[in-house]
DNA sequence: ACGCTAATCTATAGCGCTGTAAATGTCAAT
DNA sequence: ATTGACATTTACAGCGCTATAGATTAGCGT
């Protein structure tokens, strides 16, 4: 009751002094260390509980020089997508002892140099990256001193660590179980006018790929281009294609935002999904599974994504210095209504 | 080029050597204090260029005793309305020279004492909680040592700082504006059997003050009981009340997920929305605008929220120890094709 | 020149912890 | 008893930075 607790100021000298004992000792204590002796642990226990002594992480820290934090600078907290992966990626790194800080680049470019720049040190352990403007080059030549993985598939250089899923592969699977379904005509949904980013590319090449393979020629009125990312311009495009005559039975869709626009544009004309028309999305984020009709959707492995990246990144926080790794990681499709 | 940057291991006393000066000097003219020579500030310029140095953020800390961080622990980042909160409050933080440790709980009710408790210290300077599962008793109980400010309506002990919106006028003004559309039957979805939380419980309240103040008795069979949080558990609701012969013209919901399942189970049921029955979903989360048809929803102003509570934490990393804070932060209606 | 204030710069003691090396204690086997 | 071989505990030097107090230099009026 008279502890006098003045506002957490208590040092591990503090305890000693009241222990009797040194400050390495209670330090042992403190960290389980096994060679403590069962009364001597207890008289340490009995004095840090006396005082509420608190361990003060900052300068365990500067000790170690180990921060137990790992940096996820991401385009935005709030798109499903990269909402879900942080919550994988904070349970996971919550299972091997770290903590995550989140670094929103917002698309800026400068902030997403500032990450792999990184101006100043010790604040974390590792850096979890994924890009979304800068370009591989420039990562190659910011090259930071601190550990980092990249996610996505917008840069890779090949002197760093990298996670993924096929892209082109899984492209060519949305478009073979289409296929299989008897579809005949698949649209590809969409690539921004003028600004086809490099995982779009990817996804599109292999679009192409399995359309080729079943025989089937390339139409480009079927490449659907939007006007921008919102959810609107996917209605757009999708509407602007049927009133131009635009004859297609499926769409394959760059994420599942623009999926959800594929069903609405769809519904706006009369078309029915996916008696008509079948929609596939990608990403597979909670949207899929909560919007009517539920989505069809290209499946990254994500909890597979946060465990690769993770391990990846804890080689190099330990040391590893080798070149560059490129993991693919699995994939599937969560088949639901729209197909 | 030759620059023998090894490992990032330049100290302040490495770049005070090579300019010939104080390390002092060098924190000078790192920290761009004013009383500092021109030709003194180039001379140890250069130095740091030439070296790469960069502080060590963590030293720097433990000689100040701030961190310049702030945790924000919420129970699970990927839900839509948490998502959407941490991306403001990384904003402001960002704005105020914070960063954002994100500490998820996911509904656990030891991971929130132990957030509470804080059994570290020197990780953050202050903490953001938006407790699910403990409550008002518990958290004054804990009382911890880190300034605190807690979000939601699930819990408010008087002597600590608290933001929310006021739930119970929210309810009431989503039900008057139903009752102006010349409805005339709301119910109200939906409060999990057996687990009615404190704000399913403010707002019920708002609810109910609504539909008396309007002269319209209360009904018990129109508020609607579900078995679990999934969007499946809603649908049920839903779907029992309608077999069950219950009548609504509008369908009040505790958020966003639960109104698109209201819209699920009456477009199964054959009911139109909004011709045939109105409605409100609470959050306006991204979904809301997302899906179809867009929901109406009840908006909190999550930007003001943040701002009040990154406001209310400076006070208290700033030494104000005052009595517990309780900021009502506005809210509005965001209608769009539901109602 | 001299004294005085203000501007600059330096030396060094921490911040609270961990790691290392060394000291001490213990116990079974000579 | 004596010796190893461990188990247990201690002392203290950092980790890299900031802050304080003091030393030095500069500027200026008389």
């Amino acid at each position: 009751m008279a502890s006098g607790r003045s506002a957490g100021r208590v040092r591990l000298q503090d305890v000693a002094d009241l222990a009797g004992v040194s400050m390495k000792t209670v330090s042992n204590v403190v960290h389980d260390y096994e060679h403590v002796s069962a009364t001597m642990r207890d008289k340490v226990q009995a004095a840090i509980d006396e005082l509420g002594y608190r361990p003060n992480l900052t300068a365990r820290r500067l000790a170690t020089g180990k921060t137990g934090m790992i940096a996820l600078a991401i385009p935005e907290i709030d798109q499903f997508y990269f909402a879900e992966m942080a919550r994988h990626i904070g349970e996971e790194a919550g299972r091997r002892g770290y903590r995550i800080l989140v670094e929103q680049t917002l698309n800026d470019v400068e902030a997403e140099r500032a990450v792999i720049r990184d101006r100043e040190e010790g604040l974390v352990d590792g850096v979890i990256f994924q890009p979304a403007r800068i370009d591989t080059l420039e990562i190659a030549r910011l090259r930071p001193g601190t550990p980092l993985v990249l996610l996505g598939e917008a840069a890779r250089p090949v002197n760093t660590d990298h996670v993924m899923i096929d892209n082109t592969r899984a492209a060519r699977d949305g478009v073979e179980m289409l296929l299989r379904a008897g579809r005949k005509r698949i649209a590809f949904l969409a690539t921004v006018r003028g600004d086809i980013t490099e995982s779009t590319h990817l996804r599109l090449l292999g679009y192409q790929e399995a359309l080729l393979a079943a025989g089937i020629g390339l139409d480009a009125t079927l490449v659907l281009q939007t006007d921008g990312f919102a959810l609107e311009d996917g209605v757009d495009a999708i509407s602007a294609a049927i009133s131009a005559g635009v004859e297609f039975d499926a769409v394959l869709c760059r994420d599942d935002l623009f999926a959800m626009a594929a069903v609405r544009g769809l519904e706006i004309a009369g078309r029915r999904v996916p008696a008509d028309v079948s929609v596939l999305g990608w990403d597979d984020t909670a949207v899929a599974r909560y919007s009517t009709p539920a989505l069809s959707s290209i499946s990254p492995d994500k909890r597979a994504i946060a465990a690769t990246a993770l391990s990846l990144l804890e080689d190099r926080m330990n040391g590893y210095d080798g070149t560059g790794r490129h993991e693919i990681v699995p994939h599937s499709i969560a088949e639901r209504a729209t197909t």
